[in-house]
DNA sequence: TGTACATCAGTGAACGCGCGTTCACTGATGTAC
DNA sequence: TGTACATCAGTGAACGCGCGTTCACTGATGTAC
């Protein structure tokens, strides 16, 4: 089949849910589109699904034609890698913001620390793909992204913040506080990894991992307030 | 280079830290010579690094030798996987076996617990590729090890008998037992996780990773055995 | 307002790469007689 | 003990694949005059 010149296949168009054929020769907003594609990619089929002949063919456009906007396929990558973070912390931030602010300040912030866990976790399991791109390895030293500590994403910093609430309305005590976000964030993680990647969300029954979920997050929260 | 009729380029020669070079035309132990091979690679490159055709090549035999022993290159990485796992148990079990058994139950049994998460961590940030092998994705629905739970494996099961020491001793309450195991297996997954492949190993110095890891292990103890 | 032209954003053919896998083969081994 | 021969475990050339990337190119756009 050809639109516009371009060889597109059948099955890569309606694979490719692209709003509409392209009709001019110039795109417009090739950048943004194959930014998009690759996003998609990557939500089901993880980092190595997200290939710039692939990400192309979706768009309807050559192969060729990225070059005019990434420098390589690395950064096509990083840049879908990017969008997965901030996709991850939207959901986390959107989750905590849902939490009425109304009652006891330590019940409020418990409140908040589960929504965001359970948020973690449940992004991980939507968007399996998408989850495990944004913690992919991308190793491209001269990055623009390079050298950016955790500490600066949205996610961390949104954990962080509850953390630091968790402390002021004494739910946790202050010396426990430092090293609490990383301790915090490797349970969800590895909890969520051992589920959208690994052998407990190959080998338990829904709600098995429903239980397991609400165990992990309650034992983080006791971990977190435990008074002693 | 020629060995044997077999063409073997020197650098790969010497990567290979084969023993010795062949000298019979036939291997006598191809298959356990090639999974060696494997496991090394995997060992630091992680599981896209198990290539067949580098496996043969660092054995010093044709890419086509390898399909007397393995069905195909994804039963080659399972094997490797599984090793890895394997691996991973054994540092596991001898941590846990190398805490001094007398003393009161309940602090035994904690630092038993403590061992096995710090013995998981290490591994994984020793081993970092290995660890991400154990845990790969293969994938093959007619694998020898497909349908085989997770809680079969020997890493486990080590830590379930822990988590029931622990209910026995008294460290744990018996209606938190349940999902316990998935729990903190999350937790140090998740660390491990975090240093091995991402962002915490990348972005923190080692004082600081060591700080953390402490931090994360002694808030799985405390949410453990939390009295409330 | 019309036109020349520089610039920008695409094209598609072609390349080299390393991979997994197949094929027909051959050298080594061990067993039956 | 010696020999014929089936079987086993290797060889290496070759194939097709999809990938990232390059190249010389061309169509579209917009700006200067």
């Amino acid at each position: 089949m050809f639109v516009n010149g371009v060889n597109i296949r059948h099955d890569e168009r309606v694979s490719a849910r692209q709003t509409a054929p392209r009709t001019r020769y110039h795109h417009g907003d090739l950048r943004n589109a194959m930014m998009e594609a690759g996003v998609e990619l990557a939500r089901t089929g993880g980092p190595e699904a997200v290939v710039l002949r692939e990400v192309a063919r979706r768009v309807g456009v050559s192969a060729t034609a990225a070059y005019r906007h990434f420098s390589d396929a690395e950064e096509l990558l990083e840049e879908v890698k990017h969008t997965a973070l901030a996709e991850l912390a939207d959901a986390l931030i959107t989750a905590v913001a849902a939490v009425p602010a109304d009652g006891d300040p330590p019940d409020v912030v418990v409140a908040r620390l589960r929504a965001a866990a359970n948020a973690y976790i449940d992004f991980a399991v939507r968007n399996a793909g998408l989850f495990l791109t944004a913690y992919c390895r991308t190793a491209s030293p001269d990055s623009k992204y390079e050298g950016e500590p955790f500490a600066d994403t949205d996610a961390f910093r949104a954990l962080s913040g509850l953390l630091d609430q968790a402390v002021e309305a004494g739910c946790i005590s202050p010396e426990w506080r430092a090293g609490a976000d990383i301790a915090s964030w490797s349970m969800v993680h590895g909890f969520a990894t051992l589920l959208a990647d690994g052998p407990v969300g190959r080998h338990l029954s829904a709600e098995a991992q429903a239980f397991a979920q609400e165990r992990t997050v309650e034992l983080l929260l006791r971990g977190l307030t435990a008074s002693e």
